[in-house]
RNA sequence: GUGGCCAUAGUUCAGUUGGUUAGAAUAUCGGUUUGUGGUACCGAGGGUCGUGGGUUCGAGCCCCAUUGGCCACCCCA
């Protein structure tokens, strides 16, 4: 049988978790700058969690878990019958693999209320599941690592989202492109052309704008049963160009009668206003200056899930050839709505560290250093060499020295000394009859290939 | 869910209009070298040519089906 892994999941090598681990790491440590801390929530969840808060789409990309046992004992014969697999997969699945970091911490939230000190601010850094078709970039097991604060309606946790989001890439070398957008203002739009219940397909039409064109966009609203008056209406919105200021005016002018749509643009402001008046003031009247990242506003911008009601983000590298975003996020007014918690709103961001992990890669942005991790091997004669070396061993490591013995006492010393030069072990001490009996070390640097003797006291001291 | 490309050693790939025993590089193991790795030289093992059918005297190559992979669309981290 040829061993073989599920399409889209992936094994990875220790080269590849060291840099894994490294892009885990700057994240871990700027959430906990900001103040976020950690949960873990399970692999699965209830299949009725997770149904219906991610559109249509994304209940088909739902990996579902089949019931234990027998588990069309118990199932209606008439529904196995009816042949709907919709139907009969809520009779014989309660399981599914998690879609998303953000609706399992609203369930959370929901079930954990009593012992929540709002406003919660949580990070985390889990795999989640989706039953995509791979390709370039997208995998059907990835990592997301999530940052939500969820109680608080202030604006201030969007603008600390965007410094944050500004802090790891800075920290990971890699410029990027933040594009920041509202869906209040989606629905003021929807609204003023009078097809408020179809703002999430006018939206995602919009959004294909530099994919398809202008004519691409009228084509797909006019397929998705939008009337020609107000196809019509959008005209000038999608004609529209400016800069982020002109571009706040119009939408002001244009959405006038929009209640909701002004509040989206004041709230656009509110943040704009923070990070793009009068830079170079840094700690001066509340003006922030991000530090690599470019802050964009683009009124196309939708995103495809359903539970955003306020500011939604999106990042793209701003370098290399790879285009698909590398972290989103955005505002959810009632998410825990669903489970019974109303009135809590939460904004997050959702970093995708295995697309990040292909830019930094594509890029060579991966810091050189990190690649070695034991310090020093023990090549060895024979069996009394080996129990020789044992106490040794044990001093080095309680140094902290990463350090190990070749196991194999009757393995030869080219196989033992290819076993460092493969892993990449700087030092090597060699230990035959005549440095025990001298009770000395000899200590090769695998680099220079110089060899000196050493006793364990400066050993110790010479690779702490 | 729709479309395109691909499938030969552990890996990356050659393989002529269909013709004898399917090759290379690399990796692995052994040797040159029984206390010295990276370089070099020599050698060895490793293949149901994804799977099943068909055409043919003869198929890695042609045809059909099927499975798997990659890529694009949809959607998304």
């Amino acid at each position: 049988m040829k061993p073989t892994i599920p399409k889209g999941t992936r094994d990875f090598s220790p080269q590849e978790m060291v840099k894994r681990n490294y892009i885990f790491d700057v994240i871990k440590r700027v959430f906990q700058l900001y103040g976020y801390l950690p949960i873990e929530t399970p692999a699965m969840e209830n299949y009725s969690t997770l149904m219906g808060k991610y559109g249509d789409e994304g209940d088909k990309l739902i990996f579902k878990i089949l019931n234990s046992g027998d588990f069309l004992s118990g199932v209606d014969e008439s529904i196995i019958n009816s042949l709907e697999s919709k139907l009969l997969t809520s009779k014989i699945s309660e399981k599914a693999l998690k879609y998303d970091l953000t609706v399992p911490f609203a369930r959370y939230v929901v079930q954990h209320q009593h012992q929540i000190t709002f406003p919660f601010k949580r990070y985390q850094i889990q795999p989640v599941w989706r039953a995509d078709r791979p390709q370039k970039g997208r995998y059907r097991e990835f990592y997301q690592c999530d940052a939500d604060v969820i109680g608080s309606n202030s604006l201030i946790n969007e603008i600390e989202l965007v410094q944050l989001i500004d802090d790891v890439f800075t920290n990971l070398n890699l410029p990027v492109i933040i594009k920041i957008n509202n869906r209040k203002i989606l629905s003021g739009i929807a609204e003023m052309i009078g097809e408020k219940d179809k703002t999430i397909l006018i939206t995602v039409a919009i959004d294909k704008l530099d994919k398809i064109g202008i004519d691409g966009v009228n084509k797909e609203l006019q397929e998705n049963g939008l009337s020609d008056i107000a196809i019509e209406k959008l005209q000038p919105l999608i004609n529209f160009s400016g800069n982020t200021l002109e571009k706040i005016n119009f939408l002001k002018d244009l959405l006038k009668n929009s209640l909701i749509g002004l509040k989206g643009i004041e709230e656009l402001e509110t943040i704009f206003t923070k990070f793009k008046l009068p830079v170079n003031v840094q700690g001066r009247g509340g003006i922030i200056r991000l530090r690599t990242s470019i802050l964009e506003l683009d009124i196309t911008l939708a995103r495809g899930l359903n539970y955003y009601t306020g500011a939604i983000f999106e990042v793209k590298s701003n370098a290399g050839t790879f285009k698909s975003s590398i972290c989103g996020g955005g505002r959810y007014d009632d998410l825990t709505g669903i489970f019974g918690l109303p009135n809590m709103s939460g904004v997050g961001i959702s970093f995708g560290a295995d697309r990040i992990y292909d830019v930094l890669n594509e890029l060579n942005l991966f810091p050189e250093s990190s690649n070695e991790s034991t310090k020093i091997l023990f090549v060895t004669m024979g069996e009394e060499e080996q129990n020789y070396c044992l106490p040794l061993l044990a001093m080095l490591r309680d140094a902290g020295i990463n350090s190990e013995i070749y196991p194999d006492a009757s393995a030869k010393m080219k196989k033992q000394m290819s076993y460092a030069d493969e892993k990449n072990i700087p030092f090597v001490v060699i230990m035959g009859s005549d440095e025990i009996q001298n009770n000395i070390l000899s200590l090769k640097d695998m680099k220079t290939g110089f060899q000196e003797k050493i006793n364990i006291e400066s050993l110790i001291q010479k690779l702490s």
